[in-house]
DNA sequence: AAAATATACCTTGACAGCCGAAGTATATTG
DNA sequence: CAATATACTTCGGCTGTCAAGGTATATTTT
């Protein structure tokens, strides 16, 4: 993991979502996932997932049921709900407006201030 | 504020360094730089600011002096070393990175995994 | 002259997210 | 049968943020 976690921390909800605006899926796979996705260079820890897991839970963006593997382990298999849609449309519009803010403010070149 | 302090924590430090990059200077003052460089979105709560400074300090990233205001209350002037530059240039090209990162992880086309 | 506001810095305690570490359980591979 | 992979869970510590409070000085308003 070559990425700074606080660069990412809270940023891990939205990812997550983004990844289940795809299609159902497990924990274990999801985190697979985006490990692939991101060349390696960025993986969940298990606690941060789960952890995660259960805070979109409570905020009603998902939901989850048992699967019935006949092999292997069990999972937990969770979809993204209407509120969930809604809220990951509102994450990546306020995660771009951070990212052009951030990106205005450590620009070294001599740009005018703001005003609105 | 309008922005999630989660979306901007882990960059507090590269956006205090990027003001002093330009010119040295103290804590409210960058502040209020900040604040109106984002057109009043965002701003650090002194806590957080100072909190800041003292880790940037104790990083070596800045140093500081102590005004000799005649008038006025007195004010810690910081300026940022060598190694804070140097620092400065790691904290953009990571920052770039995990923004690309990001975006590639939120985007909903579908694209190829990377590979490298 | 007193009160309010602005400047400028500092500290404490609570909270939330991340993570290392350890554990549970099942299936496959060497 | 030991090791590895899959799959989920919990605990405790760490770190950054913030609300709330404080100190001190100068200016503006009433």
């Amino acid at each position: 993991m070559s990425i700074a976690s606080d660069l990412i921390r809270g940023s891990t909800d939205m990812i997550i979502l983004a990844q289940l605006m795809r299609n159902e899926s497990y924990g274990y796979e999801i985190n697979k996932k985006i490990q692939q996705k991101s060349g390696k260079q960025f993986e969940l820890k298990e606690a941060t997932l789960y952890g995660a897991f259960r805070r979109l839970e409570e905020a009603g963006y998902v939901s989850f049921y048992w699967g019935d593997e006949q092999t292997g382990a069990r999972r937990r298999y969770y979809s993204i709900t209407e509120k969930g849609r809604e809220s990951f449309q509102i994450m990546t519009e306020d995660w771009h407006k951070a990212c052009r803010l951030i990106e205005s403010m450590i620009s070294l070149d001599e740009e005018e201030n703001r005003d609105e």
